[in-house]
DNA sequence: GGTGCTATTGAACACTTGTTCAAGCTGCAT
DNA sequence: ATGCAGCTTGAACAAGTGTTCAATAGCACC
């Protein structure tokens, strides 16, 4: 039984960052407090002050976590053609794994957190330039006719519709306009 | 000098209320607490209590407060023709006075809020509903041509961008990817 | 067995928080 | 003046907060 019962029972301090990601994913930054987090790892409150200097600290692993999530949505795919990588990227917003409340409620905290606090607002920038350019590359490749500076207009109106189609998924409008607003990143995207 | 320096001297409730608004746009609802509420306004802590008998009852008011100023955009101008009045409320979130970080700041966190407690979705899901019918309202006073459930079609739409638009504000892209999105509701709102 | 190292615990501390309340203050009608 | 009602104050309390730390457990190596 030392390797524990599920193979999860070691790596605390994962299982501590993913406890801080569930409280901040369903009560806010003020449900995230030391106590809940230990109890909700399964852990004694002194051990996330171990793994994690400061509650601050802990916070800043949280965001970074959200972030390379996002990230990996317009990372490149080798094994698809241009287009199909794009197209694929863009759809991928509505897929059940990415339009779960808790993905999208991470999203909004966070925004909330790099809004009140500088320390995160620049993690938040820093993440929010890799998905636009990792998007810009995308549309590239999969129009290589246009010009950089025209790719990463195009990324920037396609975030402004995708973070609302986010915020707006959070508020339970229906999904067909969510659907709607994939076909318009699309028209974006792929304008001649 | 009964009357105050000012005129506003009087009217406590009122300023009480106007510091947590201050407070929730610049430092998220951590940064709202009765004492620094209190601090903000200029009163003793007891007061607050005494002209909100609860936090969360301050909080809910200043919920609506924000919900009041964003409704208040999809409202009827009797001055002017339809397909103006609604040209005016599509363009007016460019204006400065909407697009300041204070006001979108406080539309963030109130996101924020109702995603972490039920209480304030109830709010928020109430003052959307309001601004979607109002923006339907106007779309059919323009285009009286079209179904209302076309009318809601479009406004669901239109919402998604402006969502969008608010957030991406906050995040500091350029302002021309802002003044592209107001053309695009434009479209959505005027297609044939 | 002993030694050294990391991992883990929970009590303890100082501080902040929301709420209560007795006390005082104000303006006004009597 | 007197009384009264509503406004205003800040001290006090209980509960909750982040952080520290001495103590212990586990485990590899000698």
């Amino acid at each position: 039984m030392k390797s524990g019962q599920q193979g999860e029972q070691i790596d605390r301090q994962a299982r501590i960052l993913e406890a801080a990601l569930e409280l901040l994913s369903r009560h806010g930054i003020s449900g995230v407090n030391m106590r809940a987090v230990a109890r909700e790892a399964g852990v004694a409150l002194g051990l996330v002050n171990y793994y994690f200097e400061d509650k601050m600290s802990l916070i800043r692993a949280v965001l970074h976590q959200i972030d390379e999530r996002d990230v990996k949505l317009v990372a490149p795919d080798p094994a698809s053609p241009p287009d199909g990588q794009l197209q694929k990227a863009l759809r991928r917003l509505a897929d059940p794994e990415f339009l779960t409340t808790e993905h999208l409620s991470l999203r909004l905290h966070l925004w909330a957190l790099a809004q009140a606090h500088e320390d995160f607002a620049l993690i938040n920038a820093e993440a929010f330039e890799r998905y636009l350019s990792g998007l810009a590359a995308l549309i590239g490749n999969a129009k290589p006719e246009l010009s950089s500076d025209e790719c990463r207009v195009r990324a920037a109106d396609i975030v402004v519709v995708q973070n609302g189609m986010w915020l707006t998924a959070l508020l339970g409008v229906d999904e067909s306009s969510i659907q709607r607003s994939i076909a318009r990143t699309e028209e974006i995207a792929f304008a001649a």
